[in-house]
DNA sequence: TTATTTGTACAGACCGTTCTGTTTGAATAT
DNA sequence: ATATTCAAACAGAACGGTCTGTACAAATAA
Protein backbone atom coordinates (compact mmCIF):
# COMPACT_ATOMS: atom_id res chain seq x y z
CA UNK A 1 0.00 0.00 0.00
CA UNK A 2 1.95 2.86 -1.49
CA UNK A 3 1.40 5.97 0.01
CA UNK A 4 1.41 9.38 -2.04
CA UNK A 5 3.47 11.81 -0.28
CA UNK A 6 3.39 15.43 -0.91
CA UNK A 7 6.83 16.90 -0.86
CA UNK A 8 6.11 20.06 -0.14
CA UNK A 9 4.27 19.05 2.88
CA UNK A 10 7.10 16.51 3.83
CA UNK A 11 9.83 19.54 3.55
CA UNK A 12 7.50 21.43 5.50
CA UNK A 13 7.42 19.26 8.40
CA UNK A 14 11.43 18.47 7.98
CA UNK A 15 12.01 22.43 8.32
CA UNK A 16 10.59 21.79 11.82
CA UNK A 17 12.29 19.41 12.99
CA UNK A 18 15.56 20.92 11.55
CA UNK A 19 14.53 24.22 13.46
CA UNK A 20 14.23 22.24 16.53
CA UNK A 21 16.76 20.01 16.69
CA UNK A 22 19.61 21.11 14.28
CA UNK A 23 20.75 19.27 11.46
CA UNK A 24 23.11 16.71 13.18
CA UNK A 25 21.14 15.97 15.68
CA UNK A 26 18.05 15.40 13.39
CA UNK A 27 18.21 11.78 11.26
CA UNK A 28 16.82 10.33 8.45
CA UNK A 29 14.66 8.00 10.26
CA UNK A 30 12.80 10.46 12.72
CA UNK A 31 12.01 12.80 9.49
CA UNK A 32 10.28 9.30 8.11
CA UNK A 33 8.63 8.53 11.47
CA UNK A 34 6.76 12.32 11.74
CA UNK A 35 6.14 12.38 8.09
CA UNK A 36 5.18 9.20 7.79
CA UNK A 37 7.67 7.93 5.11
CA UNK A 38 9.74 4.93 4.66
CA UNK A 39 13.60 5.33 3.95
CA UNK A 40 12.42 4.27 0.03
CA UNK A 41 9.87 6.88 -0.60
CA UNK A 42 12.29 9.71 1.41
CA UNK A 43 15.30 8.79 -0.85
CA UNK A 44 12.81 8.59 -3.80
CA UNK A 45 12.09 11.83 -3.06
CA UNK A 46 15.58 13.01 -1.95
CA UNK A 47 19.23 12.55 -3.04
CA UNK A 48 20.62 13.16 0.36
CA UNK A 49 19.76 14.24 3.41
CA UNK A 50 21.79 17.42 2.48
CA UNK A 51 20.03 17.77 -0.76
CA UNK A 52 16.92 17.62 2.15
CA UNK A 53 18.50 20.96 3.97
CA UNK A 54 18.93 22.23 0.77
CA UNK A 55 15.68 22.55 0.09
CA UNK A 56 14.59 23.40 3.46
CA UNK A 57 16.72 26.46 3.52
CA UNK A 58 15.08 27.61 0.41
CA UNK A 59 11.49 27.32 1.89
CA UNK A 60 12.79 29.00 4.92
CA UNK A 61 14.23 31.69 3.13
CA UNK A 62 11.07 32.50 0.82
CA UNK A 63 8.52 32.28 4.11
CA UNK A 64 10.92 34.28 5.88
CA UNK A 65 10.76 36.81 3.37
CA UNK A 66 7.19 36.63 2.85
CA UNK A 67 7.00 36.96 6.41
CA UNK A 68 9.46 40.19 7.04
CA UNK A 69 7.74 42.00 4.37
CA UNK A 70 3.89 41.46 5.77
CA UNK A 71 5.70 42.85 9.22
CA UNK A 72 7.44 45.61 7.74
CA UNK A 73 4.53 46.68 5.55
CA UNK A 74 3.73 50.38 5.42
CA UNK A 75 1.31 51.63 7.39
CA UNK A 76 0.13 54.77 8.50
CA UNK A 77 -0.67 54.13 11.86
CA UNK A 78 2.92 53.16 13.07
CA UNK A 79 6.17 54.55 11.58
CA UNK A 80 9.13 52.91 9.64
CA UNK A 81 11.17 52.92 12.69
CA UNK A 82 8.78 51.62 15.35
CA UNK A 83 7.86 48.78 12.65
CA UNK A 84 11.61 47.80 12.47
CA UNK A 85 11.80 48.17 16.34
CA UNK A 86 8.62 46.12 17.04
CA UNK A 87 9.90 43.04 14.44
CA UNK A 88 13.46 42.80 16.26
CA UNK A 89 11.72 43.15 19.83
CA UNK A 90 9.03 40.55 18.87
CA UNK A 91 10.72 37.66 17.49
CA UNK A 92 13.37 37.94 20.81
CA UNK A 93 9.94 38.01 22.91
CA UNK A 94 8.64 35.12 21.27
CA UNK A 95 11.21 32.64 21.63
CA UNK A 96 10.46 31.58 25.14
CA UNK A 97 7.33 30.15 23.15
CA UNK A 98 8.98 28.42 20.35
CA UNK A 99 11.52 26.93 23.05
CA UNK A 100 14.30 28.96 22.22
CA UNK A 101 14.91 27.73 18.33
CA UNK A 102 15.87 31.06 17.38
CA UNK A 103 15.86 31.64 13.32
CA UNK A 104 16.95 28.37 11.08
CA UNK A 105 19.22 30.14 8.74
CA UNK A 106 21.37 31.51 11.80
CA UNK A 107 21.50 28.46 13.51
CA UNK A 108 22.36 26.70 10.22
CA UNK A 109 25.66 29.04 9.58
CA UNK A 110 26.45 28.34 13.28
CA UNK A 111 26.31 24.48 12.75
CA UNK A 112 27.52 23.87 9.05
CA UNK A 113 28.17 27.57 7.35
CA UNK A 114 31.75 26.61 8.27
CA UNK A 115 32.55 23.25 7.50
CA UNK A 116 29.97 22.71 4.53
CA UNK A 117 30.93 25.63 1.41
CA UNK A 118 27.17 24.50 -0.03
CA UNK A 119 25.52 25.54 3.02
CA UNK A 120 27.40 27.99 3.84
CA UNK A 121 26.89 29.79 0.39
CA UNK A 122 22.84 29.07 0.67
CA UNK A 123 22.75 30.35 4.32
CA UNK A 124 24.76 33.74 3.43
CA UNK A 125 22.43 34.17 0.29
CA UNK A 126 19.27 33.73 2.34
CA UNK A 127 21.17 36.05 4.86
CA UNK A 128 21.21 38.48 2.22
CA UNK A 129 17.67 38.37 1.26
CA UNK A 130 16.61 38.98 4.86
CA UNK A 131 18.19 42.08 4.04
CA UNK A 132 16.96 43.22 0.81
CA UNK A 133 13.45 42.68 2.59
CA UNK A 134 14.06 44.78 5.47
CA UNK A 135 16.27 47.95 4.02
CA UNK A 136 13.67 49.31 2.18
CA UNK A 137 12.07 49.78 5.41
CA UNK A 138 15.11 51.52 6.80
CA UNK A 139 15.14 53.75 4.03
CA UNK A 140 11.66 55.07 5.29
CA UNK A 141 12.71 55.86 8.32
CA UNK A 142 15.20 57.85 6.76
CA UNK A 143 12.85 59.54 4.73
CA UNK A 144 10.71 59.96 7.53
CA UNK A 145 13.84 61.24 9.19
CA UNK A 146 13.27 59.38 11.79
CA UNK A 147 16.57 57.69 11.26
CA UNK A 148 19.71 59.42 10.26
CA UNK A 149 19.83 60.03 6.64
CA UNK A 150 23.59 60.20 6.14
CA UNK A 151 24.26 57.04 6.95
CA UNK A 152 24.21 54.23 4.55
CA UNK A 153 20.65 52.07 4.61
CA UNK A 154 22.41 48.91 3.77
CA UNK A 155 25.23 48.77 6.31
CA UNK A 156 22.37 50.00 8.91
CA UNK A 157 20.30 46.96 7.79
CA UNK A 158 23.66 45.04 7.80
CA UNK A 159 24.20 46.12 11.93
CA UNK A 160 20.49 45.17 13.04
CA UNK A 161 20.69 42.15 11.62
CA UNK A 162 24.17 41.13 13.49
CA UNK A 163 22.97 42.82 16.12
CA UNK A 164 19.71 40.53 16.41
CA UNK A 165 22.04 37.59 15.42
CA UNK A 166 24.42 38.05 18.44
CA UNK A 167 21.71 38.82 20.80
CA UNK A 168 19.63 35.94 19.71
CA UNK A 169 22.30 33.40 19.68
CA UNK A 170 23.13 34.56 23.38
CA UNK A 171 19.69 34.74 24.15
CA UNK A 172 19.44 30.37 23.36
CA UNK A 173 22.12 29.94 25.15
CA UNK A 174 21.05 31.44 28.52
CA UNK A 175 17.22 30.64 28.03
CA UNK A 176 16.44 34.56 28.30
CA UNK A 177 15.95 36.57 26.06
CA UNK A 178 15.14 40.08 27.89
CA UNK A 179 19.26 41.54 27.89
CA UNK A 180 18.63 41.11 23.69
CA UNK A 181 15.70 43.40 23.87
CA UNK A 182 17.70 45.63 25.81
CA UNK A 183 20.71 45.81 23.64
CA UNK A 184 18.43 45.79 20.48
CA UNK A 185 16.46 48.55 22.11
CA UNK A 186 19.95 50.05 22.81
CA UNK A 187 20.55 50.37 19.07
CA UNK A 188 18.05 51.58 17.58
CA UNK A 189 18.09 54.92 20.73
CA UNK A 190 21.37 55.52 18.87
CA UNK A 191 20.29 54.84 15.63
CA UNK A 192 17.08 57.77 15.93
CA UNK A 193 17.64 61.20 15.37
CA UNK A 194 18.22 63.53 18.12
CA UNK B 1 56.15 1.45 27.18
CA UNK B 2 53.67 3.84 28.70
CA UNK B 3 54.16 7.62 28.15
CA UNK B 4 53.79 10.12 30.87
CA UNK B 5 51.21 12.46 29.66
CA UNK B 6 50.99 16.58 30.50
CA UNK B 7 46.90 17.22 30.78
CA UNK B 8 47.14 20.55 31.06
CA UNK B 9 49.14 20.04 27.42
CA UNK B 10 46.79 17.77 26.36
CA UNK B 11 43.79 20.04 27.06
CA UNK B 12 45.44 22.87 24.82
CA UNK B 13 45.63 20.67 22.33
CA UNK B 14 42.12 19.47 22.00
CA UNK B 15 40.88 22.73 22.43
CA UNK B 16 42.54 23.69 19.71
CA UNK B 17 41.06 20.75 17.89
CA UNK B 18 37.72 22.31 19.43
CA UNK B 19 38.52 25.69 18.00
CA UNK B 20 38.73 23.75 14.53
CA UNK B 21 36.28 21.73 14.30
CA UNK B 22 33.70 22.06 16.45
CA UNK B 23 32.21 19.64 18.88
CA UNK B 24 30.36 17.15 17.30
CA UNK B 25 32.73 17.02 14.22
CA UNK B 26 35.75 16.37 16.82
CA UNK B 27 36.10 12.58 17.65
CA UNK B 28 37.87 11.03 20.70
CA UNK B 29 39.93 9.42 18.16
CA UNK B 30 41.36 12.28 16.84
CA UNK B 31 42.21 14.09 19.99
CA UNK B 32 44.06 10.85 20.81
CA UNK B 33 45.67 10.71 17.25
CA UNK B 34 47.00 14.37 17.78
CA UNK B 35 48.09 14.18 21.29
CA UNK B 36 49.60 11.11 21.32
CA UNK B 37 47.23 9.54 23.47
CA UNK B 38 45.26 6.17 23.68
CA UNK B 39 41.69 6.15 24.63
CA UNK B 40 42.71 4.29 27.73
CA UNK B 41 44.74 7.51 28.34
CA UNK B 42 41.92 9.69 27.88
CA UNK B 43 39.55 8.13 29.57
CA UNK B 44 41.65 7.78 32.84
CA UNK B 45 42.47 11.30 32.51
CA UNK B 46 39.08 12.62 31.46
CA UNK B 47 35.64 11.42 32.55
CA UNK B 48 33.71 11.99 29.31
CA UNK B 49 33.73 14.07 25.78
CA UNK B 50 31.81 16.53 27.63
CA UNK B 51 33.79 16.85 30.47
CA UNK B 52 36.89 17.75 28.22
CA UNK B 53 35.16 20.04 26.78
CA UNK B 54 33.61 21.65 30.29
CA UNK B 55 37.58 22.14 30.54
CA UNK B 56 38.45 23.38 27.55
CA UNK B 57 35.70 26.37 28.10
CA UNK B 58 37.58 27.03 31.33
CA UNK B 59 41.00 26.88 29.77
CA UNK B 60 39.57 29.20 26.95
CA UNK B 61 37.81 31.11 29.21
CA UNK B 62 41.13 32.05 31.57
CA UNK B 63 43.32 32.48 28.49
CA UNK B 64 40.81 34.68 26.65
CA UNK B 65 40.01 37.20 29.54
CA UNK B 66 43.61 37.52 30.31
CA UNK B 67 44.11 38.32 26.23
CA UNK B 68 41.51 40.93 26.70
CA UNK B 69 42.91 43.06 29.48
CA UNK B 70 46.06 42.90 27.65
CA UNK B 71 44.79 44.15 24.48
CA UNK B 72 42.84 46.52 26.32
CA UNK B 73 45.13 48.14 28.97
CA UNK B 74 45.28 51.73 29.68
CA UNK B 75 48.05 53.47 27.42
CA UNK B 76 48.28 57.25 26.82
CA UNK B 77 49.11 56.44 22.90
CA UNK B 78 46.00 55.56 22.15
CA UNK B 79 42.43 55.89 23.89
CA UNK B 80 40.01 53.96 25.31
CA UNK B 81 37.63 54.35 22.47
CA UNK B 82 40.23 53.45 20.13
CA UNK B 83 41.37 50.54 21.86
CA UNK B 84 38.17 49.26 22.15
CA UNK B 85 37.58 49.38 18.28
CA UNK B 86 41.33 48.65 17.52
CA UNK B 87 40.28 45.04 19.87
CA UNK B 88 37.28 44.42 17.38
CA UNK B 89 38.39 45.19 13.75
CA UNK B 90 41.67 42.87 14.67
CA UNK B 91 39.51 39.95 15.83
CA UNK B 92 37.73 40.18 12.54
CA UNK B 93 40.64 40.74 10.59
CA UNK B 94 42.74 38.13 11.84
CA UNK B 95 39.95 35.16 10.82
CA UNK B 96 41.64 34.36 7.42
CA UNK B 97 45.09 33.25 8.95
CA UNK B 98 43.08 31.31 11.49
CA UNK B 99 40.88 29.74 9.23
CA UNK B 100 37.82 31.48 10.50
CA UNK B 101 37.42 29.79 13.30
CA UNK B 102 35.88 32.75 14.99
CA UNK B 103 35.75 32.63 19.02
CA UNK B 104 35.51 29.38 20.66
CA UNK B 105 32.44 30.29 23.01
CA UNK B 106 30.48 31.88 20.17
CA UNK B 107 30.75 28.75 18.20
CA UNK B 108 29.90 26.31 21.45
CA UNK B 109 26.90 28.45 22.03
CA UNK B 110 25.78 28.04 18.88
CA UNK B 111 26.23 24.29 18.26
CA UNK B 112 25.20 23.04 22.21
CA UNK B 113 24.58 26.27 24.27
CA UNK B 114 20.83 25.43 23.30
CA UNK B 115 20.64 22.01 23.13
CA UNK B 116 23.13 21.21 26.49
CA UNK B 117 22.23 22.88 29.42
CA UNK B 118 25.71 22.53 31.29
CA UNK B 119 27.19 23.80 27.83
CA UNK B 120 25.12 26.51 27.70
CA UNK B 121 25.69 27.51 31.30
CA UNK B 122 29.06 27.28 31.03
CA UNK B 123 29.65 29.45 27.82
CA UNK B 124 27.28 32.40 29.31
CA UNK B 125 29.10 32.78 32.13
CA UNK B 126 32.76 33.11 30.06
CA UNK B 127 30.54 35.81 28.21
CA UNK B 128 29.78 37.54 31.14
CA UNK B 129 33.75 37.06 32.39
CA UNK B 130 34.59 38.81 28.50
CA UNK B 131 32.22 41.53 29.33
CA UNK B 132 33.52 42.29 32.64
CA UNK B 133 36.68 42.19 31.27
CA UNK B 134 35.46 45.05 28.68
CA UNK B 135 33.45 47.29 30.93
CA UNK B 136 35.99 49.43 32.28
CA UNK B 137 37.55 50.36 29.02
CA UNK B 138 34.26 51.08 27.70
CA UNK B 139 33.54 53.39 31.55
CA UNK B 140 36.94 54.85 30.31
CA UNK B 141 35.74 56.04 27.08
CA UNK B 142 32.66 57.69 28.84
CA UNK B 143 34.81 59.45 31.39
CA UNK B 144 36.87 60.89 28.31
CA UNK B 145 34.17 61.73 26.90
CA UNK B 146 34.62 59.72 23.93
CA UNK B 147 31.51 57.93 23.98
CA UNK B 148 28.33 59.15 25.85
CA UNK B 149 28.15 58.87 29.51
CA UNK B 150 24.40 58.73 29.93
CA UNK B 151 24.55 55.72 28.63
CA UNK B 152 24.90 52.53 30.91
CA UNK B 153 28.40 50.75 30.66
CA UNK B 154 27.15 47.26 31.07
CA UNK B 155 24.78 47.96 28.36
CA UNK B 156 27.17 49.18 26.11
CA UNK B 157 29.45 46.49 26.33
CA UNK B 158 26.66 43.85 25.80
CA UNK B 159 25.35 45.79 22.35
CA UNK B 160 29.45 45.83 21.38
CA UNK B 161 29.97 41.81 22.21
CA UNK B 162 26.82 40.72 20.64
CA UNK B 163 27.00 42.68 17.53
CA UNK B 164 30.57 41.53 17.10
CA UNK B 165 29.50 37.89 17.08
CA UNK B 166 26.88 38.18 14.96
CA UNK B 167 28.96 39.58 12.64
CA UNK B 168 31.84 36.70 13.20
CA UNK B 169 29.29 33.84 12.45
CA UNK B 170 28.15 35.67 9.28
CA UNK B 171 31.97 36.08 8.39
CA UNK B 172 32.72 32.43 9.01
CA UNK B 173 29.62 31.22 7.11
CA UNK B 174 30.79 33.45 3.61
CA UNK B 175 34.07 33.53 4.61
CA UNK B 176 34.54 37.36 4.22
CA UNK B 177 35.09 39.34 7.00
CA UNK B 178 34.99 42.67 5.49
CA UNK B 179 31.33 43.45 6.25
CA UNK B 180 31.69 43.09 9.38
CA UNK B 181 34.32 45.26 9.65
CA UNK B 182 31.83 48.20 8.11
CA UNK B 183 29.48 46.64 10.95
CA UNK B 184 31.44 47.36 13.61
CA UNK B 185 32.73 50.61 12.35
CA UNK B 186 29.03 52.02 11.74
CA UNK B 187 28.49 50.76 15.59
CA UNK B 188 31.26 52.48 16.73
CA UNK B 189 30.79 55.94 14.63
CA UNK B 190 27.05 55.91 16.34
CA UNK B 191 28.75 55.96 20.11
CA UNK B 192 30.91 58.07 19.49
CA UNK B 193 30.03 61.86 21.17
CA UNK B 194 29.55 64.07 18.88
C1' DT C 1 3.26 -6.36 -19.65
C1' DT C 2 6.51 -2.85 -18.28
C1' DA C 3 7.94 1.10 -15.52
C1' DT C 4 7.89 3.41 -11.33
C1' DT C 5 7.39 3.88 -6.43
C1' DT C 6 7.54 1.99 -1.84
C1' DG C 7 8.71 -1.10 2.32
C1' DT C 8 12.18 -3.16 4.86
C1' DA C 9 16.22 -5.30 5.92
C1' DC C 10 20.80 -4.48 6.03
C1' DA C 11 25.50 -2.83 4.75
C1' DG C 12 29.17 -0.22 6.30
C1' DA C 13 31.14 3.45 8.70
C1' DC C 14 31.55 5.98 12.83
C1' DC C 15 30.83 7.22 17.53
C1' DG C 16 31.68 7.40 22.72
C1' DT C 17 32.61 4.35 26.15
C1' DT C 18 34.12 0.12 28.63
C1' DC C 19 36.89 -3.75 29.42
C1' DT C 20 40.89 -6.66 30.47
C1' DG C 21 45.30 -6.99 31.08
C1' DT C 22 49.99 -4.59 31.23
C1' DT C 23 53.44 -1.29 32.55
C1' DT C 24 55.43 1.69 35.78
C1' DG C 25 57.45 3.72 39.67
C1' DA C 26 57.17 4.74 44.33
C1' DA C 27 56.37 2.88 48.93
C1' DT C 28 57.32 -0.70 52.02
C1' DA C 29 59.59 -4.74 53.80
C1' DT C 30 63.56 -7.60 54.15
C1' DA D 1 70.97 -2.45 49.10
C1' DT D 2 67.58 -5.60 47.36
C1' DA D 3 63.10 -7.68 46.95
C1' DT D 4 58.12 -7.27 47.19
C1' DT D 5 53.79 -5.02 46.89
C1' DC D 6 50.35 -2.12 45.03
C1' DA D 7 47.80 1.56 43.04
C1' DA D 8 47.58 4.53 39.35
C1' DA D 9 48.28 5.20 34.50
C1' DC D 10 48.21 3.19 30.15
C1' DA D 11 47.32 0.24 25.78
C1' DG D 12 44.22 -1.01 22.54
C1' DA D 13 40.74 -4.40 21.24
C1' DA D 14 35.95 -4.85 21.68
C1' DC D 15 31.14 -3.34 22.50
C1' DG D 16 26.68 -1.41 21.86
C1' DG D 17 24.61 2.03 19.72
C1' DT D 18 23.88 5.48 16.07
C1' DC D 19 24.00 7.14 11.58
C1' DT D 20 23.34 7.61 6.30
C1' DG D 21 22.63 5.36 2.39
C1' DT D 22 21.64 0.93 -0.54
C1' DA D 23 19.57 -3.47 -2.25
C1' DC D 24 15.96 -5.66 -3.74
C1' DA D 25 11.49 -7.59 -3.67
C1' DA D 26 6.68 -6.33 -3.36
C1' DA D 27 3.16 -3.25 -4.64
C1' DT D 28 1.19 -0.09 -7.64
C1' DA D 29 0.55 2.51 -11.93
C1' DA D 30 0.94 2.94 -16.93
Amino acid sequence: MNIKHDKEQVLKTGLGLFCNKGYNSLGIDEICKVTGMTKGAFYNAFKSKEQFLMEAILLYANNNVKRIKTQLQPSNKISAYERLLKFYVGMLAVQPKVNFMGCFINNIMSELGAANEKVGLASTLAFDEFLDAIEPTVKEAQENNEMNAALNARQITELLHSTFYGSLTRAKSSKNYEQGINTIQLLFNNLKTK
